[in-house]
DNA sequence: TATTGTTATACTCTATAACTATA
DNA sequence: TATAGTTATAGAGTATAACAATA
């Protein structure tokens, strides 16, 4: 577990009293928490020969419907990067054959992704796993102790977005 | 907010109403949490001239105290990295004059790195500020609230560390 | 001129493997 | 032979800025 955390703020109280190091605390154990979490994801994601960007991509594409297509910037701004990192994950799934890019009809400056029958057949053989690993990861949650952890990360993410 | 995560959610409800995708809700919050946490800590590091792992090296070898030394594989075991990674951290630092290398008298396949009087001071004057960052990023959340909190993230770092 | 998207380039961080020196 | 550490190399992922095409 993490008492490795524990050991490390005994250190700084060792050398320094003057700090109230108690936050090191929480933010060290949602590092570690997170850490030990991503990786476990990755695992499955390369299990099935994708990394987590990719999968994103595909996923995102699937869960917008059928026809299953959006545009590089509706990717770009859902996965929170910019649209360079956007074209060049659609280059390695376009190289692979799992998604298409072609020309919006209605406006000819843009492009149009669409998940191919490969990659929709790939991404829908990945999910179940993906939610399986993600089950595991809070085995033993119940349902209120959830609730409450999502509302504390939630303040979290606000007190980050505010400064 | 992450209303972002109950949009995406709903997507997938509509998409595949045969899957339970409540995880994805816990998992997704706490990746925002995490990023937006991140993005503030590495903001500050970098006001500093600094990046996190610089900045791990440095506080490593303030918190072990005086002399203010370690070993490069110490280093490497407490960052979670390998000893090549260290090495890099390392050669960055010493080349700004933070740290200095220098032989194990006790096994002369050793090294030993030390804190520079310059990198002693950098440290800590970048320690206080990152403490206020992640002061702030817990702001609000009561000492009981603290403590349930990290005790869900124990949780979810043991059920990873199972798989 | 502004916008959409891609590419060229560079940067950061890391791991794997080869290498040096010592035990 | 094994261990401590470094470096050479390569790979992943990204952003910035320059560019092309269209609005």
């Amino acid at each position: 577990m993490s008492d490795a955390v524990e050991r490390i703020l005994e250190q700084w109280r060792r050398e320094r009293p003057d700090l109230d190091v108690s936050p090191m605390a929480v933010i060290g154990r949602m590092t570690r928490a997170m850490n030990a979490a991503e990786l476990q994801l990755t695992r499955n994601f390369s299990r099935h020969g994708l990394d987590s960007g990719s999968f994103d991509v595909l996923a995102t594409l699937l869960r917008s419907g059928s026809p299953y297509s959006l545009s590089p910037a509706a990717l770009a701004d859902s996965a929170m990067v910019t649209s360079s990192a956007i074209a060049q994950r659609l280059n390695k799934l376009a190289d692979r054959g799992l998604v298409v890019r072609s020309k919006d009809p209605d406006d000819k400056r843009g492009t149009v992704v669409t998940l191919t029958p490969e990659g929709k057949a790939l991404v829908e053989r990945v999910l179940p796993d993906h939610l399986a690993t993600e089950r595991s990861l809070i085995k033993g949650l119940g349902a209120e102790e959830q609730a409450k952890f999502m509302e504390v990360l939630g303040r979290i993410e606000a007190n980050a977005s505010e400064g």
